[in-house]
DNA sequence: TATTGTTATACTCTATAACTATA
DNA sequence: TATAGTTATAGAGTATAACAATA
């Protein structure tokens, strides 16, 4: 998890499998948090905002996208719409749901931090070869398919 | 960040290796979300249990470490105590200090959690070639290697 | 004076349970 | 009855600022 290895200072013991795979994620954990903290967001609100730039779902799907209970969104919603990043719009449908969107406020932002953290993640891969920069996509796009299809997660349903 | 489209920037990592990254990155801090609640912890409690395996540190050290506010590790240290994961030892040399350092129940837990942990990366790598599966450790490893330089942490410091 | 750790305070984020208004 | 969403409540996690004890 962090710890622990036979870590020697001199010649630097390369990481196993669950340190590297583990300390990856939080390396980009991290540079997630940093760039949405730069405009004072959560990762979880800038990754709400992030689903919204193509979407406009009720708030259970949105529940569904985030994995998170409904009384947690409603809550996330209500704040992001405090700070006017999103709207809520009855639904014309069924008139039990709303309709969560962005606003013009909410997209400029989603666009800005999109684009500091792509920077960001260009500049964390600048030491590879470009090689190894392609094999890392590649394989992280296998293992995250892969994973997707074991819990059962329709991609249609996901990215769009 | 989440959403789908292929716009693109100057400069800027192609939105396909943003967006495999990040969700490598949430699958993974899933993982260890799921694992850790198993035995109702959240992440920071079991990365900082994992911490501690082979460290005695001050709350200082720790919110190092953890880059946290000392003041988020005083309170997090406490809820690990009141659970009987970790102990405060009053520190020999500096009467300000006090070292942590986990309890019996807290090793116990947090073996059990690192080997739980280390099954499920198996499981999420096994659909991947040796080949693939080996490659990606090493490339997450120069990832995080560099990162780690790029932030100007010392490794015999983090590792040790 | 400076540092270590705790506490007071104020947020966000999260879940469960109870509620409302629709369906 | 069942579902969509909110609210009440409780708790973890986080940071800032103020504090006590020690250096």
């Amino acid at each position: 998890m962090e710890g622990g290895r036979p870590s020697r200072h001199e010649g630097v013991a390369p990481l196993d499998t669950m340190d590297a795979l583990t300390q990856l994620s939080f390396v980009v954990h991290a540079m997630l948090e940093r760039t949405a903290a730069e405009h004072d967001m959560s990762i979880v609100l800038a990754r709400m905002l992030g689903i919204l730039r193509d979407r406009r779902p009720t708030v259970n799907e949105l529940a569904r996208l985030l994995e998170l209970d409904k009384s947690s969104v409603s809550g996330l919603v209500a704040r992001a719409e405090r700070r006017n990043f999103v709207q809520r719009t009855p639904s014309a449908d069924d008139r039990r749901s709303v309709r969560v969107s962005l606003t013009e406020e909410g997209r400029r932002l989603t666009t800005a931090i999109t684009a500091e953290f792509g920077a960001e993640v260009a500049a964390l891969l600048s030491g590879l070869t470009p090689r190894d920069a392609d094999a890392l996509t590649r394989i992280a796009g296998t293992v995250v398919l892969s994973s997707m299809h074991r819990h059962g997660i329709d991609l249609s349903q996901v990215r769009e």
